[in-house]
DNA sequence: CAGTGGTCTAGACCACAAC
DNA sequence: TTGTGGTCTAGACCACTGC
């Protein structure tokens, strides 16, 4: 009966352990890319043992948090392009490797949230958003529309157009702070509409993959909404099922 | 310098004790449904600690192989719906919970596999493969035309169009003892030709999610060409990125 | 060489299920 | 009560890194 309500759950001490480190991520006073205390440190000052911190930092590592190196230490992981474009990015060539998509933004601006943004978003309809149009490529071809959906309240002054880079996830982190640690995508086949074709310069009508995405923080809440539609002549979305 | 060449890689302990665990499913003297030997049993038996044991029964776990029930035991996992639908199946109606489609089998032939066939599967083009079309309903709406494709020298007899089950991974196991482990999928969107038209119902052109898998057993050998065409108007695939 | 993470061990105790 | 998996501890040794 310390903090916990309900049905009194049982948490092993390596969740807590856990807890305590996550904190330290979301208030910032560990930075991505530094070496966080080694694994002993951890334990003395915790008053656990070894093992126990190593549980918590394992559960960790998994969840793409931490990055472990032997002989070296344990570090917070970045969002440099090589790690989002394996967690975040699933289109890639059906030939030849993946690579990390150029962006050029076409318009970037506020407004209220309509009711489907609001509910993504966990806002209240109305709520002022900034929403950002993208279109990206892949190998010099533009296979990609986007448009973006970001509560305004959590990332103020935004940066103009050209101002916003290649990698967005990177610029959360770095602006404001924030880490985006997991996502659910929904995709479906649509037709292409006027704008699409526009864009992606195609026929309307053609059919082309559209990815539907919620991306949350380190503490589950909900950061971005992204729809993309995709022109999959020459590239797919890879999943792998285990 | 004992069983490895190359650059004599370290393996750890629980990675061969994982191996010798892995050998029983792959032989069939574990088979899925069964209680295994408890943490303890095998330590004695192995001559390892409990610890080392369990490291390797996480691992198994963690890969769905094996399922652990607290004071019950450690069991083989089996191919009932409930697990193939969380593991292997993404479609999802965009209200309401995930389901197990209805299937209708359409048609079931053997034939000479084609250069694309031979490549998925990992044989060579002419070999005998099985050929499976069958329509798949999600309440009651036909959504899905499939087309598996099946090397046919590890399926003998199969059996005929009514005598397959909605769940074909699990006649894979019961029939020939071979277990799905993991599948990778590509999606596309793609325009519907005459025959999606009249399987699905649907206008010639309509934007058609293509689910493109190659399933493997434990092993990691090519078991399955799988190639979907789907409906996405009232569901969607979803993917969990982490 | 010292310091880090990675592995392995042995033993204790806790939570859960079945009898 | 017994047996299972789950957690926690303490300590040893291995493999890798950098000085």
């Amino acid at each position: 009966m310390t903090d916990e309500n309900k049905v009194m759950e049982y948490k092993p001490l390596y969740a807590h352990i856990r807890d305590e480190l996550v904190r330290h991520l979301v208030d910032g006073s560990w930075a991505p890319g530094m070496l966080i205390p080694s694994e002993m440190e951890l334990a003395r000052r915790m008053k656990v043992s070894q093992g126990t911190v190593r549980k918590a930092l394992d559960t960790m590592t998994a969840d793409n948090l931490l990055v472990r190196k032997q002989g070296k230490g344990t570090f917070v992981a970045e969002p440099e392009d090589s790690r989002i474009l394996f967690q975040f990015f699933r289109l890639v060539p059906d030939d030849g490797p993946s690579v990390f998509p150029q962006s050029t933004v076409i318009d970037s601006e506020t407004g209220a949230a309509s009711a489907e943004e609001a509910s993504a978003l966990e806002l209240t309809a109305g709520d002022p958003v900034r929403r950002i149009l993208r279109i990206r490529r892949l190998a010099e071809r533009c296979v990609l529309s986007e448009t973006l959906c970001l509560p305004a309240g959590r990332f103020c002054d935004f940066p103009a157009h050209d101002q916003i880079p290649n990698n967005i996830y990177q610029l959360f982190s770095t602006r404001w702070g924030i880490t985006i640690a997991q996502a659910e995508e929904r995709l479906k086949a649509i037709p292409a509409g006027e704008e699409d074709a526009r864009l992606l310069s195609c026929p309307v009508g053609t059919p082309l993959l559209r990815i539907h995405r919620i991306a949350r923080d380190l503490e589950g809440k909900a950061v971005e909404l992204r729809v993309s539609h995709c022109l999959t002549e020459s590239i797919h979305y890879a999943v792998n099922l285990r």
